[in-house]
DNA sequence: ATGAAAGCGCTAACAG
DNA sequence: CTGTTAGCGCTTTCAT
């Protein structure tokens, strides 16, 4: 492993020289020249543990997801990811699968390695990331707000789009509309069950059609079931995210009863956009943007903006159909 | 930012006990305690960057995939992650969008931050691990073997695969198969041509039925166009990823073909599968195992093992249909 | 503009 | 078993 000081004795230039040509100070150019041929031959790269250590900051950010297999979510990592690339920053990915311990773990090794920052999309109520904001980290929460964390925030705004589903159903002629949802403690799953109660909530018809569940495919799957046993069951389902939807699709095509037959809204994009013919509404969340809109947030944290928090709301839109 | 010093102090030992304690070599149980208690008090968190300076390792693994929002790279990295976290690695997930200077910037940023070791599916020729492995640093291929780069490799079987693919298309009545296929300078993309030629060829159908593309939706899609525009269409086509055959499978819809009445065998495993009915013929590629495969053998070699690269080969089956 | 030198926080000999 | 000490490779004053 080469080091500056085998470039410098190569280039006959000092350490400080080598370092300050790494880092864009400006050097004479006939300096320069030399050291980059220098570093060149002997294959010499920075050590950043070593340059991390002695700047206490490690020009790496950490994005701290629940599902690395959730289209929702992969999307907004390349949002985050072009950001953070153009600002010359790296991006850790980290998949909690929606694990507070593993989400625990992934703090502390961001604060141990020296982050610059962490964009969490917290699983379960988040609380963890107290600690690094204590020491002064930067962290920006994106699609979730954990409970009682005063940092930057992306949301999307769940409740309008939830309403924009739901009222779409409704001009369709659907009238017994169910809404699965996820878990109670999640601010994004309560935001979306109460957009739709907003539209629905006056026809009376709420009781037994708001299910809570996990934000997964089998949670999907299950609430449907359970749904469609009812005495009285629904003519039409919204679906609070993608999986959710994907697994009541999954359960309704079983039952015969393939959209349009039957109602079906969902929040979120579907993978790869389903090949059509899809009768389905579909809610676009702008994830990409979401993971855009942290990074370019984290980063004015990361520059020294001290100014309060921010929230920002990012609106879904109906997808064409 | 408290160090091992302060916490030293306050616990009354030296900050090589301090040391010893984090890192599980033994020492009296009572100033453990008191170290532990010390350590927790100012809130420690040892610095990763000077640990990994002083030990010239991280303990920290790259995993280099070309392409983060398809399903079979996110699931290989879920398989790559729990090997990984089990034996107390780190995983840095990093996108190369397959761009090769994407690819190689990744690269560069293993080498300096000093990781432990690669996982590599490289995008193109993937010549650029090259000077990663004269360091002496540890590289495992996965998926895609580059061109002459002598390292532990883990792939799917594509052509035996690709072949039973085909043959099952056959037995299906059709005879007319033509294949889509990924970059000819991708092993992964002409081992599965050649598997299918290795069926599809005596019956002398071939002329203009094999298409290389890339490995996307919007490849599949055009080959399909190019397909079914050629005086003599093929009856069925066998798509060497899921991508292409999502891309196919859209223009085959968008013209009233789809399956069963057009062949359509996939390579991969779609995306949350499909909702049924699907009359695709699926063949599974044990993309997580993949993972876990190639993290096992990167492990290894961390571990000192200095045997002769090996290559794994790993077979894809049928889905159930 | 450049060089000399002092650490950043930690680990690993080496002594005791 | 524990403490002392010398760096790991880099950045950054402070002189020059």
């Amino acid at each position: 492993m080469a080091t500056i000081y085998d470039v410098a004795e190569r280039a006959g230039v000092s350490p400080a020289t080598v370092s300050r040509v790494f880092n864009g100070v400006r050097v004479t150019e006939e300096k320069a020249r030399l050291v980059r041929r220098a570093a060149a031959e002997l294959g010499f790269t920075p050590s950043r543990p070593a340059r991390a250590l002695r700047r206490r900051n490690s020009e790496i950010i950490a994005l701290i997801i629940p599902d690395i297999e959730n289209p929702f979510f992969t999307s907004l990592a390349r949002g985050v990811e072009d950001v953070a690339q153009a600002a010359g920053y790296s991006v850790v990915l980290c998949n909690s699968d929606e694990d507070q311990d593993k989400e625990q773990r992934y703090l502390a090794i961001a604060d141990g390695e020296q982050m610059s920052g962490v964009i969490l999309a917290a699983a379960g109520d988040g609380s963890t990331a107290h600690a690094l904001i204590a020491k002064g980290r930067c962290v920006v929460a994106v699609d979730r707000a954990p409970a009682g964390l005063d940092v930057d925030t992306v949301m999307i705004d769940g409740r309008s789009g939830a309403r924009l589903a739901t009222r779409t159903l409704q001009e369709l002629g659907f009238h017994k509309i169910a809404c699965v949802t996820g878990p109670p403690d999640a601010e994004s799953a309560t935001s979306r069950s109460e957009g739709w109660a907003d539209v629905v909530g006056r026809t009376g018809t709420m009781a037994g059609y708001l299910r809570h569940t996990d934000f997964r495919l089998g949670g999907g799957e299950r609430a449907m079931r359970e749904l469609l046993g009812l005495a009285e069951p629904p003519d039409a389902v919204f679906a609070a995210n993608n999986l959710i939807g994907l697994g009541a699709l999954r359960v309704l095509r079983e039952n015969d009863l393939s959209p349009p037959a039957f109602g079906l809204a969902v929040f979120g994009e579907l993978p790869f956009e389903l090949p059509p013919p899809t009768e389905i509404v579909t809610v676009q969340s702008p994830s990409r943007h979401l993971g855009e809109t942290a990074a370019r947030l984290l980063l004015d944290r990361i520059g020294g903006d001290g100014q309060p928090a921010r929230t920002i709301m990012l609106r879904a839109t109906l997808a064409a159909r």
